[in-house]
RNA sequence: UGGGGUGUCGCCAAGCGGUAAGGCAACGGGUUUUGAUCCCGUCAUGCGGAGGUUCGAUCCCUCCCACCCCAGCCA
């Protein structure tokens, strides 16, 4: 199944629009992540979005670290920021851009503006800035440093730049209007001093350009067509455009926003997935219960099943909260298709086949796929002891019960019919073990008798199963929008969201099971080899198989 | 009380004046050696509300309501 979205958003509207006028002849987008963090599921869904509509209209799309603030930003966030885009399945055009790159450029556009008398330079400290800017519903009011000369702005500039100055005790300003209802335009900031390393250009400059004046000239020299962006930005599209027509760019683009994804029971902000990092709730940004791609690779998830749930959730301007199920729907489909069937018991009971010869032994042959046989089929050693699960077994049930009951006879996947006689107990009253008898001849046959079996239980050979080590995941968060209002995300954790099972018992074939292969543990989801548990075997749970309501039994 | 946005099924989301796509979820039923998959079926006389224009309005106009974003020398 392609994974193209057949259905159409205003972008692709727009786009298609600006071709057939003749004002595009071939889209430039690009993806702008700032390296102070890793990629999260709401990044992938821009780079689905930015990538995807490139690649659609037969255009490029380039990768730019926007790295304007070196206070956060480190070139460890800049790798991993590469590698989950690769592994995502694009491919940026040309080498990755930096806005670091353009500082010089920048800097001359800076000068530009100055000399034409819509910049300056200016002593307002922070605070005092906060104050003459007014609020939401007052105009704010003119910088006593606003209409100084040219001159005396292009030396304090220089200054800056050369180091002079400290940090905060000047800044440079666009020269726009301060009684603007639109507050981005009340004399932004351009250039700010910090005297800080830069995780590219060192220490090079000790003063950077703002988002608001590097983002818009950096499309422009990269001749970026379609600038998208969140909703968040639409503030600030008329001081994209202030600038873009104030300087001698080579390109015009333009800039369009949506809305971002918000997926339920997650959170998307960087500073609150750095602090889990920090406060150590999870075991680091690749934790499989994060919504960091790099959390959701280990967890399992493939880069077809994340391009997938981008294109389900669509691409509009309304604020939305994406339901999870979703998210679970694109990666259960896919591993349906995809993953190779095993058998694996994660909380062991004992079963002894009293009929069986102790000596004895044969190979049973389960499908990778029932429904795809070109995938072969794998061998299952079979003997008088197996494991079930403990869940399996129970002295006596209702109807609604289909597994293994006294009595009562269930089938062993791929193998025998059995039936139970006897449970044996501890001191404490627990059921240690189960005797029960095979059905002659029922290997791929009904039983002889015509009393069939009441369901179908997983199970594994003791003499050859391999013991591992298999994690449960349930969602981080209890609640649906985690942290909304003034609630405390720490205490909407879920306690619940990890549950390590170390006494597992796998067939024999997934002693060699692959990091990132994904595994169907039948009757019980899909799975996968935790890439951070070097050699020893140890299982994530990618996602539960879907329950079906007769699942629920009393 | 300023500026910018958004409101179509429980959750996403098409629709651009001609009589409400699709997906997820849910609910029935069938197949099944995974309570999985798969298959069939059900699921908005209604598009935030009220007026208006029109032969005809989710789409145009007016007013109202709700929600989101903006007062970093963050992005």
């Amino acid at each position: 199944m392609s994974v193209m979205d057949t259905t159409s958003n205003f972008l692709k509207t727009i786009i298609q629009e600006d071709i057939d006028s003749g004002k595009t002849a071939k889209v430039v987008t690009r993806f702008p992540p700032e390296p102070n963090g890793y990629l999260h599921i709401g990044h992938a869904k821009s780079i689905c979005v930015n990538f995807g509509l490139a690649n659609e209209f037969g255009g490029e799309c380039n990768l730019r670290f926007d790295d304007t603030n070196p206070e956060k930003e480190s070139i460890e966030y800049v790798e991993s920021i590469k590698r989950d885009i690769e592994w995502l399945g694009f491919e940026w055009a040309g080498e990755a851009r930096y806005a670091s790159n353009y500082f010089g450029q920048l800097y001359d556009w800076a000068i530009h503006l100055v000399k034409e008398g819509k910049a300056y330079v200016c002593e307002l400290s922070a605070d005092e800035a906060r104050e003459y800017r007014g609020t939401l519903t007052e105009p704010g009011k003119n910088s006593p440093y606003r209409d100084r000369s040219v001159e005396e702005s292009l030396t304090l500039l220089e200054k800056m730049k050369a180091g002079e100055m400290a940090d905060g005790s000047a800044s440079l300003r666009a020269k726009i209007d301060m009684a603007s209802g639109n507050i981005n335009l009340r004399d932004p900031v351009l250039y700010r001093i910090r005297h800080v390393t830069h995780h590219n250009t060192g220490d090079d400059w000790s003063i950077y350009p703002s988002y608001d004046f590097a983002h818009g000239q950096e499309d422009a020299i990269e001749g970026i067509t379609h600038s998208i962006c969140t909703l968040e930005f639409a503030d600030h599209k008329p001081l994209y455009d202030w600038l873009l027509e104030n300087l001698p760019v080579p390109s015009k683009p333009v800039q369009y926003e949506f809305a971002r994804l918000n997926p339920n029971y997650s959170i998307t902000s960087k500073r609150k997935l750095k602090m889990l990092v920090d406060e150590a709730v999870v075991e680091g940004w690749d934790d499989p219960r994060m919504p960091t791609i790099s959390g959701l690779r280990r967890r399992g998830y493939t880069p077809t099943a994340l391009r997938r749930f981008c294109d389900m959730t669509g691409v509009s301007r309304a604020n939305s909260q994406v339901d999870l199920a979703m998210l679970e729907f694109a990666i259960r489909d896919e591993l349906d298709k995809s993953a190779p069937r095993s058998m694996c018991v994660l909380r062991p009971l004992k079963v002894v086949l009293t009929n069986y010869p102790e000596d004895k032994s044969e190979i049973m042959r389960g499908p990778f796929h029932p429904q795809n046989e070109a995938m072969g089929s794998r061998e299952m050693p079979f003997s008088r002891e197996i494991w079930i699960e403990q869940e399996d077994f129970r002295e006596e049930a209702n109807k609604k019960y289909k597994r293994l009951v006294i009595g009562k006879r269930v089938r062993l996947r791929n193998a025998y019919i059995i039936e139970a006689d006897e449970a044996i107990k501890d001191a404490d009253g627990n059921i240690i073990e189960v005797r029960a008898r095979v059905i002659e001849n029922t290997v791929g046959n009904d039983p002889e008798d015509g009393i069939r079996a009441k369901g179908v239980i997983h199970w594994v050979d003791t003499a050859t199963a391999v013991a591992c080590s298999v994690k449960l995941y349930d969602r981080l968060f209890l609640t649906e929008n985690p942290g909304a209002g003034d609630t405390d995300l720490m205490d909407q954790i879920n306690p619940e969201s990890l549950v390590e099972l170390s006494n597992c018992y796998a067939e024999a074939s997934l002693a060699s099971a692959e990091v990132g292969q994904g595994y169907q543990f039948e009757r019980q989801g899909y799975f996968c080899r935790d890439e951070a548990s070097g050699s020893d075997l140890v299982f994530n749970q990618t996602i539960g198989l879907r329950d079906g309501q007769g699942k629920s039994f009393a």
